[in-house]
Parts: structure tokens; C-alpha cells; sequence
RNA sequence: GACCUCGUAGCUCAGUGGAUUAGAGCGCUUCCCUGCGGAGGAAGAGGUCGCGCGUUCGAAUCGCGCCGAGGUCGCCA
């Protein structure tokens, strides 16, 4: 499929090829910045020192060369010192946007690159016997973004959640249990004290080496099968999950596997012996697996513990080998916390020595840790912890006050599906608006802030443009669906925002290049001010003419379905009103 | 000590080699409802792009060195 945008493109490079001026190989197009008066534009300074003549020479003498075609999208051509210009054809543009954003509807930005390919993205990993808090959103919001940016792209996707189910924090889960009893009520109440009997044998575990055996032990016991810690484990789990998918389903977060950690037990030994076998690893006197040296800025770590317990590590690496297996991914995506960059490094380096890869690319997406207002990790034992459920359910209250101001005369039950989606989606933008490695800081105003760069002006705007249509279709009008009619849409602010609608493409191909699901919300911000811009200037049920009417209906139209599906990716619903 | 991430307007962030004005939002100062949703739009004030040296015709952007913030470094995950 190739887009308005991608057809601009390879039109100018052909037009610069066509003079025959300039190598093929030199044509490289640039995005110029946006007070510059163009679309496209072909720096000629590296072309001019190859060619040996002066670049403002070279761009002069291409602009007088270049005539595009008279269905050409290329508008006018100019040079303006050493750069050519290219302009989009003001109603080729038109025409071409609107009818291809009309005929692909919800697929429109959809593409193929990633046919044939697939990649597994591992995101979520919560912790069982825990409750999910702001720690773990950021994972669980921005890997399940990325799922479906990579799955516009044409890529197979396997999400898969990495419970955190195993090893020792499971030992002392259980030997907490054995010391305090089996919490005996239910959900996140449950939960809520068993992370307290956690912190409390965890605490005191530091000080008296007896507490640590025990936990030890009971994760040995969980490794080997004793019954009694593996009721108690299952136990523990669908607790746990049962909580995680209330809090899914309202972020919209579906996730094709969860293996977990406990998964790969079995394969563990397979694993260990094959890291000694290849020499990437070798047993220490105290008996522990040692991985040293892998590379001079790769710090030495452990495979198996020296009382024959495994690791994190040792997990992870029979997790590579069963992806590869079971996916053969051409990449493995880990949406982990910045702490872990180097655990994955030493992880990565050591798949690579062992060959279990091959080309497959293992990519850390990492992002920043969640600091409270007063710049204070959030913590449980600090006390500033804040729960994924508890935040969400304030949001959707915030929100819900707001519908109720704006809109009281509304059904109930809309009012609380309005506040669902702006509150839950104020969240949800909050992780994604910006560059994930970032630290953020928890502002709660800041996050549920209903103006200006927010997922609340997003919705708003689609909202605006789903009431025009309704208006609309009320008086028995409807956008226009002969291509013919768009090329009227040639004011300033049409043009304005047709260009960014056809960069929706660009945009979600950049997101996906870069792990960035920000430059998809970065579009849909753009688009909504550019459709606000529009709002102002250009009246759409009272325009000067019925044809202009019926194009503007058509442009509102496309426009409401490109900010639906940008999005959709960010995982973020837009009401029909609001 | 070593390594990783970050440092752009009062605050939160885009901009990751190109065009004599470095862009948004919030906040601040003004303005716009006899037109479709004011959860909007327009205008203004506000910046030694952490500091220094270098590479280049050209650096917020690349390299090196400092400074500052956060993080990590064999038996947690």
C-alpha cells in the first residue's frame, strides 16, 4: 500500500532522478521545518560538493528543470538557497487523502512492512501475592501500545506477561504464610495483606539468617514440586490474576501469554549445563554458576546459586530459548524498567556468545522510574505507593464530576462510560505522551488535566467532529464521497490539516522504528490542534456553498477516523459525545 | 570507582547534522460567543539548548572532557 505521503515522496525523487542532474544515490529528501512554505525538500549540499558545482546553482538549476506532471501531487517547485522545494498540489492532496482515509476506514495507517515477520514483546510482568501499582502501569501501558503499533505494521505479535511467580521473593511469599496463616479474605484486600506479611518477614529476614533459610527453603520446595508449596502458589496466582485482569480489561490491555517465570522450570537445568558446556559459564568452588567476562563493560553474574537455587537470570535465559523455539522471532522486545538495563545486557551478551539468537534482535525498551511530587521513588514501605485500581478509580471519579458539570442532561450510564474513558484514558496518556525513558513525576494535576496536551483534548476533538456529522446527518446531509468535490478544500487550515492527516503513516512507522508510541500521541495532539484551527476558521454546516459543505462534512469525517485510530493504538477510547 | 539513562522557556515536554524568528502545553498578560460543543481559538511576555573543547560549509543534534540528576554493579526480581 503505498500512501499519499510515500507517493509525494517517490514522485519528487523521480523528478529529481528524471533531470538527470544528480546520482540517485545523493537524492535524499528532507521534512523541512514548518515555517519553511513546503512539503518536501532536497538539500543539494552533498550532491553540489560531489558534482563539484554550488549548491544554490544546483537548486536553481533542478527547479527550472523539474515539471511535474499535471496529476502530479508535486505542487510548485522552487529553490530557495541550497535547498529545492516541493510543495504539495493543494486539491491532489485533497482528493488523495480524504478518499484513500474513506476507503481503508479503521485501517487507514495500516501497513506491510512487518508481513511475514514476528516479534514478541514481553510487557506487564506484574508481581503474584501483589497488588499492581503505578510501578508496573508504565510496562503494562506502554508495551500493550507498542503490540498494536507493531501489529498496524503488518507484524505477527506475541505479547507475552512474565509473571513475577518464582524464586526466592516466592520462598519468602510462602514461609510468610507459614509464619502468619493464609490471609482469609479476598481480591486486592488479600493481596493487600500479603504484601504486608511480605514486608514484615522481608524486614526482618536482614537480621536473623534463620528467616532467610526458611525462605530459601520454601523456594526449593516450590522448585521441586512439594505439593503443599505449589497449592499455595496456584493459590496465590489466580488471586493475583484475577485482580491484574480487572485493571487489564479497563486499560484495554490484552496479552497473549502468560507463561511466567514458573513456566520454564523444567528447561532450566537444559540451560545451565548448555552456558558450561559452551564455555560461556563455569562452576565455582562453593558450587555456584559463574558467567565472567563476557565483555570488559559486562559485570560477572550468577546462572545457579551456590545451595543449587536458580535465578532471575537463569530464567530469562531458558526464556530466549523457548521464544526462539516456539515464535522464531526476528526480535524479542523487553518493555522493563531503566534498573534492569543491565541485567539485559549481561542476558543479551550471553544468548549472543551462546549462539542461541542468531539474528534474531533483542531490543530493551526501557523507561524511567515514577517519582511522587515530592521527587521520592514511590515505595510501599514509604508509604507514598499509589495502586493501579485506586488510581484508575479516581480518575473515573474526577471525570465523572466533570461530565456531570458539563453535560447533566445525559443517560447515567453514559455519563459513567464518558467518565471511564476520560479517566482511565487520562492515564493511559500520562505514560505515553512522552519519551518513555523519561523519569516522570506523579502530578495528579498534570495528569488529569482536561486542556491542552492531555488525552481529554483528544477525545474532545473527535467528540466535535462526531456532533458536526450528527448535526449533519439530522438535516439529511452527508459528507461527500465524490473525489471530484474535495479539491475545494484549498483554505489554509483545510490544507493544514489534510498534510498531517496524511502523515499518520510516517508517524506510526517512526513509533514503531523507534519503540516510541509518543510520536503517534504526538500526532494525535497535532491533529487535534490543526482540527481546532479548522473549527474557527472554516464553518462546515453553515459553509458559503452546499459542494463546500459536503467536503468539509467529508474532511471532519476523515478526520474523526484518523484520530480514532491513532488512538486506538495508544490504547485510548474516544466517546461519541463527551 | 566502573557502567547505563537523562540535562532545551518558571514548570512538563517535542526537536536526534541543515534554511538569519529553537517549537508545543501548563502557568502569567490581553483578546474572540447575533456561526457547527469555550473540555475551544487568537495574540504577547518568557530560552547563554548544563559547561568547555573539538569534527563539519553547517551542531540543541556527532566526538571527547567536565558538572548536575536518577539508576545499576555474583548468590532479590
Amino acid at each position: 500500500m503505498a500512501y499519499t505521503i510515500d507517493r509525494f515522496s517517490a514522485e519528487v525523487t523521480a523528478a529529481i532522478a528524471a533531470t538527470g542532474r544528480v546520482p540517485v544515490a545523493l537524492i535524499e529528501t528532507t521534512t523541512p521545518k514548518p515555517n519553511i512554505p513546503a512539503d518536501l525538500a532536497f538539500p543539494a549540499f552533498k550532491a553540489a560538493k560531489e558534482l563539484g558545482v554550488a549548491a544554490a546553482q544546483l537548486a536553481a538549476d533542478l527547479a527550472a528543470a523539474i515539471v511535474p506532471a499535471k496529476d502530479s501531487l508535486i505542487g510548485v517547485v522552487s529553490a530557495a538557497g541550497p535547498f529545492l522545494n516541493f510543495a504539495l498540489q493543494p486539491q491532489h492532496l485533497a482528493t488523495a487523502v480524504i478518499t484513500e482515509i474513506i476507503a481503508l476506514g479503521p485501517r487507514y495507517g495500516h501497513q506491510q512492512e512487518g508481513v511475514g515477520k514476528t516479534i514478541v514483546i514481553d510487557y506487564s510482568a506484574p508481581n503474584i501475592a501483589k497488588r499492581m501499582h503505578v510501578g508496573h502501569i508504565r510496562s503494562t501501558i506502554i508495551g500493550q501500545a507498542l503490540v498494536n503499533i507493531f501489529r498496524a505494521l503488518g507484524y505477527s505479535v506475541v505479547g507475552d506477561n512474565h509473571l513475577g511467580d518464582w524464586g526466592k521473593q516466592f520462598g519468602v511469599v510462602l514461609a510468610s504464610i507459614e509464619r502468619e496463616g493464609k490471609p482469609q479474605s479476598s481480591g486486592e484486600t488479600a493481596l493487600e495483606e500479603l504484601e504486608a506479611m511480605y514486608a514484615r518477614y522481608a524486614n526482618e529476614m536482614k537480621d536473623h539468617s534463620a528467616l532467610d533459610d526458611r525462605a530459601r527453603h520454601w523456594s526449593l520446595a516450590l522448585e521441586h514440586g512439594d505439593s503443599e508449596a505449589r497449592a499455595l502458589w496456584q493459590w496465590a496466582i489466580d488471586l493475583s490474576m484475577d485482580a491484574a485482569q480487572r485493571n487489564y480489561e479497563r486499560l484495554g490491555v490484552t496479552i497473549d501469554h502468560a507463561y511466567g517465570e514458573s513456566f520454564y522450570e523444567p528447561m532450566l537445568d537444559g540451560v545451565i549445563q548448555e552456558a558450561l558446556a559452551s564455555g560461556a559459564a563455569y562452576r565455582d568452588e562453593g558450587g555456584a554458576v559463574v558467567v565472567e567476562e563476557l565483555d570488559k563493560n559486562i559485570p560477572t553474574f550468577l546462572l545457579q546459586r551456590s545451595d543449587g537455587g536458580t535465578l532471575y537470570m537463569t530464567r530469562d535465559l531458558a526464556t530466549i530459548k523457548f521464544r526462539m523455539d516456539a515464535f522464531n522471532p526476528a526480535r524479542i522486545v523487553y518493555v522493563i524498567g531503566e534498573p534492569q538495563s543491565l541485567h539485559l545486557r549481561q542476558l543479551f551478551a550471553l544468548v549472543r556468545q551462546m549462539g542461541y539468537t542468531g539474528e534474531t534482535e533483542l531490543v530493551h525498551v526501557s523507561f524511567g522510574t515514577v517519582f511522587d511530587n515530592k521527587g521520592k521513588p514511590l515505595s510501599t514501605r514509604g508509604g507514598n505507593m499509589v495502586y493501579l485500581e485506586a488510581l484508575l478509580d479516581d480518575a473515573v471519579q474526577r471525570a465523572l464530576a466533570v461530565v456531570e458539570h458539563k453535560n447533566p442532561e445525559l443517560p447515567a450510564a453514559e455519563k459513567q462510560a464518558i467518565a471511564e474513558a476520560v479517566g482511565v484514558g487520562a492515564v493511559v496518556y500520562n505514560d505515553l505522551y512522552q519519551d518513555t525513558r523519561r523519569n516522570i513525576t506523579l502530578d495528579w494535576e498534570r495528569m488529569l488535566a482536561t486542556e491542552g496536551n492531555s488525552a481529554t483534548y483528544l477525545q474532545y476533538s473527535v467528540a466535535r467532529c462526531r456532533s458536526i456529522l450528527r448535526r449533519a446527518a439530522d438535516t439529511g446531509s452527508a459528507p461527500g464521497n465524490d473525489p471530484q468535490l474535495f479539491r475545494v478544500l484549498e483554505h489554509p487550515a483545510e490544507q493544514q490539516l489534510l498534510k498531517q492527516l496524511a502523515r499518520l503513516p510516517e508517524a506510526i512507522r517512526e513509533a514503531g522504528a523507534r519503540y516510541a508510541p509518543f510520536v503517534v500521541a504526538d500526532w494525535c495532539y497535532t491533529t487535534a490542534r490543526d482540527f481546532g484551527v479548522f473549527f474557527e476558521q472554516c464553518p462546515v454546516l453553515k459553509a458559503e456553498s452546499v459542494t463546500l459543505r459536503d467536503a468539509r462534512l467529508a474532511l471532519v469525517a476523515a478526520t474523526a477516523q484518523a484520530l480514532i485510530n491513532g488512538l486506538v493504538l495508544l490504547g485510548i477510547r474516544a466517546p461519541e459525545r463527551m
